[in-house]
DNA sequence: GCTTGACTTAGAGTCAGCTCTAATCTGTAT
DNA sequence: ATACAGATTAGAGCTGACTCTAAGTCAAGC
């Protein structure tokens, strides 16, 4: 009826290994299992994968995952924990995603930085004085950065 | 002149332990040393961690940022191959950032979708039939955010 | 002169998250 | 019947990034 472990693989991008791995540590507590006793990974299953993929990419750690699905099978008792949980975590990701903007900007900077100095040939063109020094150039884009 | 690695590690959000792993990782070659051999850290040093904490908080590995570094040492010969992994790196970021918006949307829905749970008393609201289980919520949710 | 506190190093330990190995089992094709 | 492909498990191994320990050095204050 679903699906094998290395079909399920495929389908998420996850590998076999790391499907057993999460299985292993209780993330997958709702995957059947043929009579043959292989896991069964039915159309309900990818949702949940899905939903474990993304939180892990947002940097929650298997075990505050493992934590969350526990409360799902433990019904209506725990809505308020995962409600929190959820809430906590946009918190977290509004971070993440502040600091990559962030860093981006200094990305930016140094693109343009290195695209002048390649056009130039030398990395002196960034220096008022003839002779900076590559620290030097960091400072003024730093500076740059926060004006 | 400059300041001790404790007085580094204070300023610069690390720790003193970090700090000599990155030195000892060769990310830090520019980093003084009094008479003494304790490590002098100049102004323009921090300068250089706040571009090191930027990569390492983008997800690039310490080897690669020594290699960016071992770059800048050798001058204007290697501008060329410090562009172009900026570039590269600019990428990876983008579609870091990509990511995280498309997990955030399935977070802020997660979040509207405990909020009417626990309002309600019970994840029972969110089902058409009177009977669905959380794995068939999460179906609803991902259908949501599809659309 | 000696203690104290902060520094140094090499190298061991820790942790998360996989990744793989070895031994075994099972269903299908010849 | 037998081989084979692909599944299973327990548990070992790996990687990256720290994190800590142990043993030793050094400068300043009593």
């Amino acid at each position: 009826m679903g699906c094998t472990i290395s079909e399920a693989a495929k389908r998420s991008g996850l590998t076999a290994y790391t499907l057993r791995y999460y299985d292993k540590e209780g993330l997958l507590p709702f995957v059947d299992r043929t009579s043959a006793g292989n896991r069964d990974f039915k159309e309900s299953d990818f949702e949940w994968l899905n939903l474990i993929t993304c939180l892990k990419r947002t940097g929650m750690p298997v075990k505050n995952i493992r934590e969350f699905i526990n409360w799902c099978r433990e019904g209506d008792a725990t809505l308020q924990q995962r409600l929190m949980m959820f809430l906590r975590h946009q918190k977290e990701v509004q971070a993440q995603m502040a600091e990559l903007e962030h860093c981006m900007e200094k990305i930016n900077y140094k693109i343009w930085y290195y695209t002048k100095a390649v056009e130039a040939g030398t990395e002196a063109v960034h220096n008022k004085d003839t002779c900076e020094t590559a620290a030097s150039s960091t400072t003024k884009f730093i500076t740059a950065n926060v004006s």
